[in-house]
DNA sequence: CATGCTAAATTGACATCGTCAATATTGTAG
DNA sequence: CTACAATATTGACGATGTCAATTTAGCATG
């Protein structure tokens, strides 16, 4: 079936080359008739399995999400049972593939390239999300500045892990590149904070 | 001399109109040949003041910086002379031009459709994050978990800041709108913090 | 096995975009 | 008045997203 007329999994392959060409070639060469190109097919091939370049890049989007909840997934489960280590292994986790691929990072966020409803996606995101809901269950927010709580601690440290991994990216606008001579770190950032006991 | 063949300022004339179909339209909108058409000249025309379509982009980023900044500062110069005070109107302002301008927000952190090396553009984003060191100085920066304590405050407060905005703004991945059902604000974020004595 | 249906891919076309080259116009210095 | 420099116009090119029409292949049904 391989090299006929039937592709056989045109979807997938249209999503790897796209990831590549993201990788490889930056966000305005990740174009429909790049990934047809790149995946051996016509340029209108793509049609019928994405209905418009937003699709397309949705759905690369949504790989990016699953392999970024994978990435602070496996770094939790491998940072043995104490709270406070698992959040940080989360948070690196974040950081890390911010850095490491800082391209489809930018894409996952990028909503103005998205389709807006695409529920793959929205699954995607939230999955990854929920990862670090779990790591920031149970902690404690206390603030003695005054100044009335409103956010939940989890909005708190995703916030401050996100904007950290977006300015390390963008390295405009301040001291460049964070100011740091090395790759950043949860560590950096890390707030003072407690787990509830047990 | 308007209306004639010299247009007489074309370029400021080019940066406005781009920021006008930027906030009508949306950044795909935002084109070379809109932003003339919207100006009143030939397609081409721009080519004299702008090398390329990153040329123009940049110059509207950096536009947006300006505007970001002149906020923060009438801001912190409204709030009076307590420092804590004024960090918060920084972050508020900060803030609250992201949400009530999402757009340019986002286009001025897209470092994707930014010439790289816009003096302009450098300067302005440099104008901005002054205000926001200017606010944090001599802020202290205390942490009892035991972690390194390798960031400026600044950073830190920008990181926090900035995540915050962003996520407000993309409002996908996780809660949806940042689970806020009303315009976000730097107290909701606002960490404890302490100023040296004076 | 033959037949037809449907999914999937191809070709060709069109408008729009960024960019370039050639040309035309204007303002101004000499 | 004249030449020149700056600025704008026109026309063209390749690339892109999208659509319509067509072709092919796989599969179910008889």
């Amino acid at each position: 079936m391989s090299g006929g007329y039937h592709h056989g999994d045109l979807r997938n392959a249209l999503i790897a080359a796209g990831l590549g060409i993201l990788e490889r070639d930056g966000p305005e060469a990740l174009s429909l008739r790049a990934c047809a190109a790149s995946a051996g097919v016509s340029h209108a091939a793509p049609k019928n399995h994405f209905a418009d370049v937003r699709r397309l890049r949705s759905a690369i989007a949504a790989e990016g999400f699953r392999r970024h909840r994978d990435a602070m997934r496996a770094a939790v489960d491998n940072a043995g049972p104490a709270r406070a280590a698992r959040l940080r292994a989360a948070g690196d986790a974040y950081i890390e593939f911010a850095v490491s691929q800082p391209k489809l990072f930018t894409l996952m966020f990028a909503i103005d390239k998205h389709a807006p409803d695409d529920p793959e996606l929205l699954a995607a995101s939230r999955a990854s999300y929920a990862v670090l809901e779990e790591v920031t269950e149970g902690l404690r927010y206390e603030r003695s500045n005054g100044l009335p709580n409103n956010l939940a601690p989890q909005l708190y440290i995703w916030s401050l892990v996100h904007g950290f991994a977006h300015i390390a990216i963008t390295a405009r606008f301040g001291p460049g590149a964070s100011g740091l001579s090395r790759p950043p770190t949860y560590d950096d950032i890390a707030p003072t904070f407690e787990f509830d006991s047990g």
